[in-house]
Order: C-alpha cells, then sequence, then structure tokens
DNA sequence: GGATGTGAAGTAGTTCACAGCC
DNA sequence: GGCTGTGAACTACTTCACATCC
C-alpha cells in the first residue's frame, strides 16, 4: 500500500526503448550536480515530445512534482526497477575480437544488475588472454547457464556458437553478427545491427525527411540542446 | 513509364528499418543459390507477419510475381534503390579503438554506397597505423567535408569531436558514444545504443512478455525457421 | 493452386488540452 | 506560475480478408 511497488503494467515496447534514453539523460544531469529534471528537457534531448516522456514515466507509477518536475536520482532508481536492473544476470560473451572487446569494456554495455561471468573465443591467439579481468576460455569448454549470451563472432561462425550456447541451457541470446541463426522454441534472440541506423540516416540525407524522434534507437534531427558545450 | 523509377514514396519510419533486414535475408538466400523467396519465408526470419512485409515492400513498387514471390536478386536490388545505395557516401570514422576497427573491418557495417574515406584518433599509438587500408590521422588535421560522420571515442570526447565535425561542414552524425551531444540546427544526429537491446532483453525476460517482431531492430521471439542448419 | 497487392477494419501509439497539485 | 498526469482526439501502423494475377 504505502509503497505500491507496482513493478511496471505492461509497457509498451517503444515505451521500453526510450527508457534507458531518459536514464541515461538523468545520469548525465546527476553528474553535472543537477537535482531534478522536467519532462520538456528529457524530451529536448531524447528528441521525442514531453509529453510522450510523461506518458511513458506515468507507466512507472506517480513520482513527479507538478510544478517542479522530476528528482533525477529518483527518476534514475525507477527506470532501473521498471527494466529489471535490480536483479542479477549472468553474462557471457563469445567472439573476443574488436566488438567483443569493445562491449565488455564499454562504461555502457553492461548496466547494473549484469555481470559478466565469462569470455569465450577459438582464436589461440586470444584464448588465454586476460580481457577486463577475465580470461578467455576456448569455446569448447564447459559454458556455464548463464542469463544471457552476447555472440560478436564473424558470421559465419554465429550458428555452431549459438547451437552450443542453446545447449548450454541458454535461453536469451543477443546477437551481434550479421547472421540470421535458428534456434529451437523457447530461445529468443534479439539482433543488432549496426548498420541499419547508417541506412536509416543515409535515407533521410537522401529524402530530406526528417525522422524526428521515430529513430530506432534515438535520433535528435536537426537540433540540440541550446547550450554549445554539453559536459 | 516503362521504369517508373518512383525511387519511394516516402515510407514509414518501421518500414525504413525492416528494409535492411528484408535485404540481408535475401542476400543470405542468394549466397545459398536460391533465387526466389516468399513474403511469409521473409516474415519467419525478420520477426514479423508475412502481411508486414508484402505491405513494406508494395511501397517499393510492384515487382513481386503472384504465386511465385520476390525474385531475391531484384528484392536486394530494390531495397538499395529505395535506402539510396546506389548513391555515393563519404564517411569518416573518429576514434579508431575496439569499436571503430570492429566497425571498418565488418563486412556489414559499411554497405554498398558507403566509402570510407578517413580514419581519426588521437592517441599517438594510434595515429599513423594503418587500419583498413586507411592511415589514421590525428583529429586536429584537416576534416574533409564528407557526407557523414561516425564517432567512437569515449563519452568524455565525444562533443569536442561533435564540435570539430561541426565545423568541417558534416551535417550527419552516427554517434556510438553513450553520450547526448549539442548541435546546431541543420545537423543530425543519430545515437546507436549497444545495452538497449540487451535491455530490452532483460525487461521482457522478467516480464515474461514476448515482443515478437515489435523488436525495435529485429528480434526473433521464442522461435526460429525450421531447419537448425541455416548456413 | 498459390502468392502478391490492397481496401477496410482494428489496434497501438502519440499529441492535445486541461484538471490537479505543488 | 509551472509542471505533472491523464481522458479524449487523433494519427500511424498492423492485420484481416479477398480480389487479382501468374
Amino acid at each position: 500500500m504505502a509503497t505500491p511497488r507496482l513493478r511496471s503494467a505492461r509497457l509498451s515496447e517503444p515505451t521500453i526503448a526510450r527508457l534507458p534514453v531518459y536514464q541515461r539523460i538523468a545520469q548525465g544531469r546527476v553528474s553535472r550536480g543537477e537535482t531534478t529534471i522536467d519532462s520538456r528537457q528529457i524530451g529536448e534531448l531524447a528528441g521525442v515530445t514531453a509529453t510522450t516522456v510523461r506518458r511513458d514515466l506515468a507507466g512507472l507509477g506517480r513520482f513527479g512534482t507538478r510544478g517542479a518536475g522530476y528528482d533525477a536520482t529518483v527518476l534514475i532508481e525507477r527506470i532501473g526497477e521498471a527494466l529489471g536492473h535490480d536483479r542479477r544476470y549472468d553474462v557471457v560473451v563469445v567472439g573476443i575480437g574488436n566488438l567483443g572487446r569493445a562491449l565488455v569494456n564499454s562504461t555502457n554495455f553492461l548496466i547494473r544488475g549484469a555481470r559478466l561471468v565469462a569470455l569465450y573465443d577459438v582464436d589461440p591467439a586470444v584464448v588465454g588472454q586476460t580481457v577486463s579481468g577475465h580470461v578467455v576460455k576456448h569455446v569448447d569448454d564447459e559454458i556455464p547457464s548463464a542469463t544471457v549470451a552476447v555472440v560478436c563472432t564473424p558470421p559465419e561462425a554465429a550458428q555452431g556458437v549459438v547451437d552450443r550456447l542453446v545447449a548450454a541451457n541458454i535461453h536469451a541470446i543477443l546477437n551481434f553478427a550479421p547472421q540470421v541463426v535458428s534456434v529451437p522454441l523457447g530461445t529468443a534472440v534479439h539482433y543488432v545491427d549496426f548498420s541499419i541506423e547508417l541506412q536509416i540516416l543515409m535515407y533521410h540525407l537522401n529524402n530530406g525527411t526528417g525522422p524526428l524522434g521515430g529513430g530506432v534507437l534515438h535520433s535528435l534531427e536537426v537540433a540540440g540542446p541550446h547550450r554549445s558545450r554539453g559536459s
């Protein structure tokens, strides 16, 4: 009663994709010493309208202050709860090439709640190396039953790796390899394709159309915040 | 008249994001020696319904064969035209760390039409190196007025780099750095955030909800094509 | 027979406009 | 005064169902 908990009464897909953006904006705000933020400011930085921001956030419960906006820290916390950052996720990464290294070393990829448990590769020059505090194992070694596996192999290797992950009882796979893979029922595969945003950008360059916030991930079109030195 | 050309009478944003996926599926098909593909097959691999595929493709003109499906080569060509792959785009990449290298070496990132013209970094150990056939220049060197710039720097460096790109008369920026940046009116910035797909996956893991095709980029949920050895 | 292409219907998401509260 | 939160209106996208053509 007092703390409704609520834990998100079914959020829409576009909302779920925007929440991480809002969260990062709020984090930037906090790191600059600001304590509150309002829907108009978030919307400007995220490339969506203030109304959309308020609708999205209203789905997480009522925690804004009328007349003042949102407490940035509370906002970060609520979004984290809604997205499940307060749980633990074991993550394994397969394919420790440039992309795999970039991901595990990124400040942004493994958000709070995600814990890297193992790295795999096939290249003898890479297996045995220590990357981000983990010794890279051979992909034929045992794979623990992690929450989610990230595949960063070349496209030719992706299907074989995915078969191994499925055999290791992993049911959620994030595939960065440009290769459609087959999995049995009960396993979810999400694809990340770098080139899609580039292609969308090119389409709009050709057609003069500004997507203005309709972007797949997050697009700011033909405008930015006023200050020319954000940080 | 005979060849309507047409060049896409304004495609919707979701359609634009799906076309590259269809194109890759068709390419996989061609590389396996198949010559046609139908909307049901595309839809299964792309995680959307056959009707959605047909609607999307109908926007590019009438080139399917009733009773038979689409000629895979024609399909690839038409999508390429619609997305503007028949034009030339000069691309510069700033930040040649793991991510920058992964992008320029990827078979998937620089699609047909995109031509890498220069690479930049600040690290003295990297400047002067040859990466993917280009000598990495210092970011303080002159930057040509390219069609699009790709930013793969650490977040702290992103704003400074973007300011330099804007000064170099670049009006389209693809930002992989987890940092919201400010640009003047007339410049488009698109953000790519690796962690968003991971967070979406986690949300659905927690809530048991399958997005089934609603995915931001491309998600196959709880199912895949029948054959367990795609390639 | 079989698959495309498309009006019509249905559903989902966004924006408007404003009441409610600080 | 200012900004949140939300019913109502609107817009966009998807799905249904089927006429059309190979």
